[in-house]
DNA sequence: GCATGATCATGCATAGTGTGCAATATTTGC
DNA sequence: GCAAATATTGCACACTATGCATGATCATGC
């Protein structure tokens, strides 16, 4: 079945595009507590009310809408029978490879991180949504009763991979192909550290 | 040096549990949303302004003020030379045994927690506090240019801390000393998973 | 004890967030 | 084009959170 692209839905994710972009130049212009929905609305041309009809709250515009998994993916990984974190990383792979990330956006929210402590939590937060997405698909091997221990990787493998983002975002040579690469190979580091017990 | 314990510390610290106390009852009685911070403030017996000055926010009333190392654990760590996660445990231990934590409370906590699933997040945002005072640690004995993994280690021992937190606040038969213990049980899970690539 | 300086509780005003609802405008499918 | 679906907007409103002034309460040195 293939998605038909309407007029709408494109000016949807535009409009949606051009509000977190208005948001995130506002916050690094004049900082994040002193702007308020109000001017990031009046910045894109929009109403307030319009602001909350695409994003439920002011720190949702500034990280954005997280993609997830699609069903391809999906079938894909229940399917496989490698090594569940090899599998789980080609699942994060054929993810990063739909979604077409915007390295100067992730440019923006990583400077305003710096500058914008209180925002880590939220951004990290926001990441818990895709941590909860590989939970549930290393569920779907592990079984259910395995969940915490499940959610526990999944924490493990997001953290790592924003972590990779970061360093992506501002390093222009690293293509977008490798940073699942980086951050397995952080996730390797991490456990290193915990065999030292 | 020996802490003073005057009349108003205690008295604060006494104010500050109630109103914690108030506002997870309350959550729990009709529902996280629904309750405002006048509500809890006048079942509390305070004014609404008072309440702001013992939590910075509602959601920060509901989930209380982590504990933080002590002086003397912070100094014992940097003076030891054992493994790096033994040691991170060890004043895990130390934190926890000082820390007069309050099973009744953690199991309300527990309840919300599973009732109100948007709160998750900023369960585990509070625990990012912790687990920076881990990563801080952690880079004394890193070095600041290994922060990044240091922050990633940090992040998956709190993550197991606060699974087995939940676990102890629903069972009487376990002792608060083997929360790290399990914790750490955890973490060799997770290593162990870690090394399936 | 008690004076006095520090800290705390409170009321009030105010800025900002976020939602429900109804009216209006725009787009889609036919 | 036209009707149904969907988007935008204004408005009212409840709630969160902060700053500031004022009076109450506590700590401390004498």
């Amino acid at each position: 079945m293939v998605v038909k692209t309407t007029l709408r839905d494109r000016r949807r994710i535009q409009t949606a595009r051009e509000i977190q972009r208005t948001a995130l130049s506002l916050a690094l212009r004049q900082g994040y507590d002193s702007v308020t929905t109000e001017m990031i609305a009046a910045e894109a041309g929009i109403s307030q009310r319009t602001f909350f009809n695409y994003y439920l709250n002011k720190n949702a515009a500034i990280i954005g809408t997280a993609p997830s998994f699609d069903d391809a993916t999906v079938a894909w990984f229940r399917n496989s029978s490698g090594p569940l974190l090899n599998d789980l990383l080609q699942a994060l792979r054929h993810l990063l490879c739909n979604s077409d990330l915007n390295r100067e956006t992730s440019q923006l929210i990583d400077r305003l991180l710096d500058r914008a402590p209180e925002l880590l939590p939220i951004f990290y937060g926001s990441l818990k949504r895709l941590g909860d997405q590989i939970a549930d698909l290393a569920v779907t091997r592990l079984g259910e009763d395995s969940r915490p221990d499940a959610e526990l990787l999944a924490q493990a493998i997001s953290h790592a991979l924003a972590d990779t983002f970061r360093i992506w975002a501002n390093d222009d040579a690293m293509s977008q192909d490798s940073i699942v690469d980086v951050a397995a190979a952080k996730l390797q580091v991490l456990r290193g550290y915990l065999a030292q017990a």
